[in-house]
RNA sequence: GGCGCUGUACCCAAGCGGUCUAAGGGGAAGGUCUGCAAAACCUUUAUUCGUCGGUUCGAAUCCGACCGGCGCCUCCA
């Protein structure tokens, strides 16, 4: 039974979707007007492991992600850099998708972008006023927060607390401080679009509940995004997509923790950041995704380049494990031999790690102990039967590969033949040495080779090399 | 000021009232294998979970106080 962390409820909940096999799920994407940072590669992996686990529990998911594509940051920018803001968001929306595929992310079902929205969106203020749940002052549409009775039910606050923190912005033409825009009206020189208050664009919020309710429908299963989003933005959301609707909008909400830097978060205003790009250039992405998958998806977690380095070595210990896998499937048997070993209860002790709200952090353990067991076999049983190797190879591959992609099996495939009879020459000439006690020349070939990226790996039987 | 999160070994981290004399990864130490390495394997590295009380037959886990760290309440993943 999959159970996982609700904000609205702040409670595990079990997970049954609307439609049976069916998850509908939307995470916040970013505003397109940088690239983004390591922090939010955490959001975008950890999303990424619940989807690629969800579709292991065999739900087909429809798996939406937006693309803020307008707003005033974008703008800024575009003034600054002397460009039209459109170009400005297309360089940073391509960057985004060219990111994501560094890091070994599944791409999204839908990529909406809130300028390709702009009907849905009027669509949804309209009724919201109609509704009595806006206002309409010079061109600027607002919502009126105390319209809504449930306002503040998903980041637990209550208006007069709210209202008393008095850090909102003073707003001559709002009725309530805590009213948030849903159309911002047109400043000269601003891109605008026409609509029935007149010439301006969306607000921040209204464009997730309108692309959300589009694409997934006005009730969905799953809305996700950093903890920062909770309030308002999330909060928002709700108010805006259950007055127009009159239906819940979402019925799980989850919130990803913050990627901290010295225990501070990690954040563009702050400056304490590194662009994903930057550091996945320093660290393979799947050293990147077993760091973020080690600790809980919700809980805060620091960064350093220490950490990403322990990290790289306990990967090692995988890819080294499925360099040993391959070389035993070369020389595996085919008669079946009876050994004494079973992956049920490692597929088991995986789904309920992650059943339990996605607690990657022990099922990252059971692949390790999976991986120590069947180490221990190599090391007891030379020779192995090629459907024990299969099944070994199957499990990490559903688990390893397809949920927490931090392994393939493909890549560093196999070598040209060419350089495989090169090497076998090397190999054998250096056997020849270490046979004549010539160390001294065994030990060129092997450092020479390692120069080269390539590592020569002795063992009783044969020796075997690996490109890194 | 309001709301919320958090404090587990040298570092990261799981743990959600008994199976905890506390997973997993990194690091460190010793050993097996090896000409020497690498990989792999074995052993060791928290009788203890920020501090002090309380509830309970039983607490790292619940409650309270205190000390420390962080976040949201304004754009932010």
């Amino acid at each position: 039974m999959l159970k996982l962390y609700n904000t609205l409820t702040n409670k595990k909940e079990e997970f049954i979707p609307l439609v049976p096999n069916e998850v509908k799920m939307y995470i916040c994407g970013p505003t397109v007007y940088d690239y983004f940072h390591i922090g939010n590669a955490r959001t975008f992996i950890m999303a990424d492991v619940i989807r690629r686990y969800l579709e292991y529990k065999g739900f087909t998911v429809k798996f939406v992600m937006n693309i803020t594509d307008i707003d005033d940051k974008i703008i800024k920018k575009a003034i600054d850099r002397k460009k039209e803001y459109s170009s400005v968001a297309k360089t940073y929306a391509n960057a985004f998708l060219e990111d994501l595929v560094k890091l070994n992310i599944k791409p999204a079902t839908i990529y909406p972008k809130a300028t390709e929205h702009i009907d849905e969106i009027i669509a949804m203020v309209k009724s919201l006023l109609e509704r009595g749940f806006a206002y309409n002052v010079n061109g600027n549409v607002f919502y009126d927060v105390l319209k809504f009775t449930g306002y503040g039910k998903l980041s637990g606050k209550n208006l007069e607390d709210l209202e008393s923190g008095a850090r909102v912005e003073i707003n001559e033409e709002k009725n309530n401080p805590l009213d948030f825009s849903l159309w911002k009206k047109a400043k000269e020189g601003e891109p605008f679009w026409e609509s029935p208050w007149g010439n301006g664009r969306p607000g921040w919020h209204i464009e997730c509940s309108a692309m959300g309710c589009k694409h997934l429908g006005e009730t969905f299963d799953i809305h996700g995004g950093g903890s920062d989003l909770i309030f308002p933005h999330h909060e928002n959301e709700i108010a805006q997509s259950e007055a127009s609707t009159g239906k819940q909008f979402v019925h799980y909400w989850i919130h990803f923790g913050f990627l901290n830097i010295d225990n501070e978060k990690m954040s563009k205003s702050l400056g304490n950041f590194f662009t994903a790009r930057e550091v996945v250039k320093n660290f393979p992405a799947e050293v990147i995704r077993l760091f973020f998958a080690q600790s809980h998806y919700a809980g805060s977690l620091n960064y350093s380049v220490e950490l990403l380095d322990a990290s790289k070595k306990g990967l090692e210990k995988i890819e080294n494990f499925l360099f040993t896998l391959k070389e035993k499937q070369k020389s595996a048997v085919d008669h079946t031999k009876k050994i004494p070993f079973s992956c049920k209860k490692y597929y088991s002790d995986f789904e309920e790690a992650m059943d339990d709200d996605f607690n990657s952090a022990k099922a990252l353990a059971v692949i390790f102990d999976f991986i120590k067991e069947v180490n221990r076999l190599f090391v007891e049983y030379p020779q192995l039967d090629k459907p024990f190797l299969e099944k070994v190879e199957k499990f990490l591959q559903k688990t390893a590969v397809d949920v927490f992609g931090i392994a393939s099996f493909e890549r560093k495939e196999e070598s040209a033949s060419l350089e495989n009879e090169l090497m076998e020459i090397l190999i054998q000439l250096r056997i020849t040495a270490k046979a004549e006690k010539n160390f001294a020349l065994a030990d060129k070939i092997r450092d020479d080779l390692k120069s080269l990226g390539i590592q020569l790996l002795d063992s009783k039987e044969k020796t075997v090399y690996k490109k890194s």
